[in-house]
DNA sequence: GTATAAACGAGACGGTACGTCTTGTCTTTTC
DNA sequence: GAAAAGACAAGACGTACCGTCTCGTTTATAC
C-alpha cells in the first residue's frame, strides 16, 4: 500500500531526479536572487530541466516553493516532540528562542518570506501550508501546552490555539515586517507576558 | 511660510495633479487586479501619465503604494485616541473588533495584502512604514495601555511594546496565513486571554 | 548531401510564417508610414507577432528591411538577360527608362529610400545589399555591355564597372537627392552622353 | 545687408552665442556617436542650451545638421573657381581626386551620411540642400566645363548638367553605398571614360 | 525483444511588462 | 521676451519571463 498510484494502463512515470532538482534549485535561488527575481526560466535551467517539466507538476511558482519547504521539512522526525521538563515556563522560552533563531539565520530568512508572500496571495496554497506545514507543528506545541493544562499549569478552560497564536504571532509579526529588535530578550519577554496576563495579580 | 522648498534658480516643480492621480490609480488598481497583475504600466496609463514620470519620483512599486497608503492615512483624524470608558477590556474588544471588521473588508485586503509583500521584501520600505504608518497607530494603542496602568488595570512593569503585540500579532497573523476564521469572537477570546493570561489565577 | 543540418538533439525550428509575416509587414509598413515611423514594435504588431521573435532572427531593423527586399527579389527571374537587340543605345534605353519607372514608382520609393538610409550606415548590410542585390544586377548589365564590346560597339579596353556605374550612377543620385527631375528624356540623355562621350567627336 | 531677419517691431534677440554653439555641437556629435544616436537632447546638453531653444528655430534635426554644414561652408571662398588651367582632363582629375580624398576623410564622412539620410527623406531639405549647397558647387563645375566647351574640348550641344552628374555621380554613389573602393584612380577611370566615351574612336 | 506512449531537454512562439531613452510641448524662473 | 532648466505625456527601445506549443530523445512498461 506504498504506492501513490495503481499503476494504471497509461502509466505515469515521474522522473523523480527532475523533481528533487527542481525543488533543489527553486529553494537555492530564491535564496541567492531573492523573491523578486525568482522566475520558473531560472529554476529550470538551474535544474536543468525543460520549463514543461515544471509547468507539467506544479501549478505556480508558489507551489514549485512550498514543495520544496515541504521536502526539507520531510527531512526532520515529524514525532519530535516539544521538549517538556515540566517547568513551561522554561521549555516555552527554549522553544520560543529556537523559534527566533530560526526567523534570524540567513539561509532561512528569503526562503521563508518568498513563500510567506505566496501564501499572501493565494488561499488555495494558504490552505495547503496551513494544513501540510503548519498544522503539523501547532499540533505539537498545542500537545505540550495540554500537558502543562493537565499539570495544573494553565487555566482549564484555556482555548490552546489562541495561546499558541499568542505565543507565536508577536515573534512572526516582528519578524514579518521587521517591527523590531527580533532577540531570545524578547522571546523571554513574550513568553512571561502571556504566561501571568497584562492585569496585575 | 508657504513655500515647501527656497525656490532654487534650476527649481523643482513636480505635478501634484499627477501624483495624486498616480497614487489613486495605483490604489484602486491593486484593489481590481490584485497584486501579481499590478503593473507600472497599468498605473500609468490608468492615471493617464507617462510611466517616466512614477520612475522619476518613486523607486519601486512598493514605494507607490505605500505613498498610496500615506494619502489615505493623512485623511484621517491622526490626534483621535483610542476610546477609554475606563473599562480596558470592554474598549480593546471594541478596537480589536474594529480591527477584524477593517481586515475583512475586501476594498482593503487586497491593497493591504499588497502592501505587506512590498514591506516583507524591501526593508526600507519596511523602515518607512514602521515609522510613518505603524508607529502612529501603535502609539495610541500604548496611550490607551498606558491610561488603564496608572488606573492600576495593568501591571506595573509591564512592557507596553509587547503587551500591543500580544493584542494585534494573533490578528494580523491570522489575516496574513488566513490561519483561522478571523472573526469578532476572536478579538474577544484574544482580549481575555491576554488581559487574564494562560495561567490559571 | 540532402539534409541542411544533421538535426542535432536540440534543434532549431524556425517558424517559416512567421518570417514570411514580419518581411510582409515590414515591407508594407515602410510604404505607409515612412522610414523615420517604421519601428520593430508596429512590424510585429502587424505581422501578429511577438517582438522577441524580430529580435532572435534579425541583427536590426535595416536587416529586417534587407531581407524584405530579398524576398521579393527572390520571386523575379535572376536569369533574365537584359534585351539585347543589336541596338546597343535603344537596349539601354529601354532598360534606363524602365529604371527611372520603377524609382518614380511610389510603392518602391519609400521602401527603397528606406533601404538606402541603412545601407548608408550599416557597412555590413551594404556588404550584404553589394552581394546578394546589387552584384546579380550589376552582373546582368555587365553581360549586355560585354556582348556589345564583343560586337565591336564598345572600346575595347573598356572598365565595365566604370562604365556600369557611369550609366546609372547619375539615375540613382538624382534618384537619391532629388536633385533634378527624373525623366524618360534624362534617361535618354545619359545613355547618349555616356556612349559618345563629353568630347566632340 | 548681413543680418537675416530685418529687425521687425517685436524685435528677435536670438542668441548668435546658442546658434552657434548648437550648430557646432551637432556637427561634433554626429562624427563621434553618429547619426542613430544623435539626439536633439545630446545636442542641447553638449550646446548647453535648453531644448526649447532648438525646437524654437528649427523644424527638425536634419535643419539642424544641414545649418551647421551650411556654417562651415560659409568659412569658405564660395567665389574660389575650379582650376583651369586649360588642360581638362588634368583639371578634372585633380577635382575629382580632391572630391575623391574629401569622401574618404573620416572626419566629414559620418556628417555627411547623416545629411544624406536627412535629405534622402525630407523633400524640403532636399531643395535646400539643393539650393543653397549643391548649387554653388555644380555652378563652378558648369563654369569649367563651359571654359572648356568654348575652347571647343567638349561637345558644343554637351548637356553640362548631365556631364558633371556623369562625372561626380559614379563617385557619390560608391561612397553611399560602398559599392566599391573609392581610390583616386578610380576617380581618373571616370574622367577618362566620361571625356572619350563608351563607344570606341 | 521489441513496440509504444509518457515524460523529458530544449527552445521557438505570441505576449506582457520591465526600466530607459527620446520626442516635442509646456511651465517656471532668470536675465 | 528669449533663454536655461527641466517636468510632462507619449511611446519605442531591447531584455526578461510568462505559459503554450512543438520537436526529437529517452525510458519503462506492456505485448
Amino acid at each position: 500500500m506504498t504506492a501513490q498510484h495503481g499503476t494504471a494502463p497509461g502509466t505515469r512515470r515521474r522522473s523523480e531526479a527532475s523533481r528533487r532538482a527542481i525543488l533543489t534549485a527553486a529553494f537555492e535561488l530564491v535564496g541567492e536572487v531573492g523573491y523578486a527575481k525568482l522566475s520558473i526560466e531560472g529554476i529550470a535551467a538551474r535544474a536543468g530541466v525543460g520549463k514543461q517539466t515544471i509547468y507539467r507538476w506544479w501549478p505556480s511558482k508558489g507551489a514549485v516553493l512550498f514543495d520544496a519547504f515541504l521536502m526539507l521539512s520531510e527531512g526532520e522526525d515529524d514525532s519530535a516532540a516539544l521538549p517538556d521538563t515540566g517547568d513551561l515556563e522554561a521549555d516555552l522560552k527554549t522553544v520560543l528562542r529556537a523559534t527566533v533563531a530560526e526567523l534570524n539565520d540567513p539561509r532561512y530568512d528569503e526562503p521563508m518570506r518568498a513563500l510567506t508572500t505566496e501564501i499572501l496571495h493565494d488561499p488555495a496554497l494558504a490552505a495547503a501550508y496551513a494544513e501540510r506545514l503548519d498544522r503539523p507543528m501547532k499540533e505539537l506545541k498545542k500537545q505540550r501546552l495540554r500537558s502543562a493544562q493537565r499539570a495544573g499549569q494553565l487555566s482549564r478552560d484555556l482555548d490552546l490555539d489562541v495561546a499558541v497564536e499568542m505565543l507565536w504571532g508577536p515573534l512572526l509579526n516582528r519578524w514579518l515586517q521587521r517591527g523590531g529588535p527580533l532577540t531570545p530578550e524578547y522571546a523571554d519577554s513574550v513568553v512571561e507576558t502571556a504566561l501571568d496576563g497584562l492585569r496585575p495579580r
